[in-house]
DNA sequence: CTTTGACCTGTGAGTAGCTCACAGGTTTTA
DNA sequence: TAAAACCTGTGAGCTACTCACAGGTCAAAG
């Protein structure tokens, strides 16, 4: 399999596949004749795995590790329960700050509800912005 | 003032003082005996605004935007509110997504509760992941 | 008066995960 | 046989900073 037959058997950009490679997820072999990277079945596998990964929210370096673990036979799944935990985790944390952005963003709209534009003087820029500040809950700090 | 006091007014790093300079969000002008910036009220006031901006959601590009039109005596504000309803439109997308993404989590890790951890034998490499199909609802393709 | 430490300068790299552009070589199709 | 479609690697661009570097400047302490 080419680049483009690899990245079309598992729904990606053919520069996905390239990074990828790059990147040490996937390892093709090389044709002599022209150079042409050669992906087989296994790549593909790895490939469609790393897709998946992703979309449960794995990082390429986590990814990259669980295939390692895979490739010295053994099981990668207790890695992937633990690392899964975590990101389960940090997923809720990034919707609670969105959902604390979004209530400072409609308190902010409610608020603009009755104010004038205003023209700047030299001393506000655009009051809507810099009169608003109703104690807002800071975001916590990541890590 | 120089870099550091109006950091400190605005609560903010040296360094982000010096790549809102860079970024034009900031001008101060030169001190001709040393070559220091130096910043006055106004580029206090300003970057105080870009600081709350960034915090309802505004990009850099979108608070230069807005810091421009008050510059040239117009009134920013109804930029501010066109462009404060199309964040609040993408947050609350993004809200979602991860809500879906969270879901999806959940869920494997309920369907995971059950599932032995299996050794990779060349076919699978982690069946969790692999195994983890059930009819996902894709994020929304975003733009 | 000199030293030491804290500050200043600009530039460049690093962060995550791709995506795209470029310039040139190869293969397929018409 | 020539054009179109593919391949190659490398490097830049996206966001909003943050940090590191090497060197210049300045205030206070000794």
């Amino acid at each position: 399999m080419k680049v483009k037959d690899i990245a079309m058997g598992a729904g990606v950009n053919p520069d996905t596949v390239r990074f990828y490679t790059r990147e040490g997820l996937l390892k093709p072999t090389r044709n002599p004749d022209n150079n042409y990277q050669q992906y087989d079945a296994e790549d593909l596998r790895r490939l469609r795995f790393a897709r998946k990964a992703r979309q449960l929210g794995f990082s390429l370096p986590e990814i990259r590790q669980i295939l390692e673990q895979a490739e010295d036979h053994h099981s990668p799944c207790p890695m992937v329960r633990d690392v899964f935990q975590q990101r389960l985790a940090e997923v809720e944390r990034e919707i609670a700050e969105l959902q604390q952005l979004r209530n400072r963003m409609t308190a902010a709209l409610s608020a603009w509800q009755d104010m004038p534009d205003g023209t700047p003087d030299g001393h506000t820029i655009c009051r809507l912005i810099e009169h608003w500040d109703e104690s807002v809950p800071e975001p916590a700090t990541e890590e």
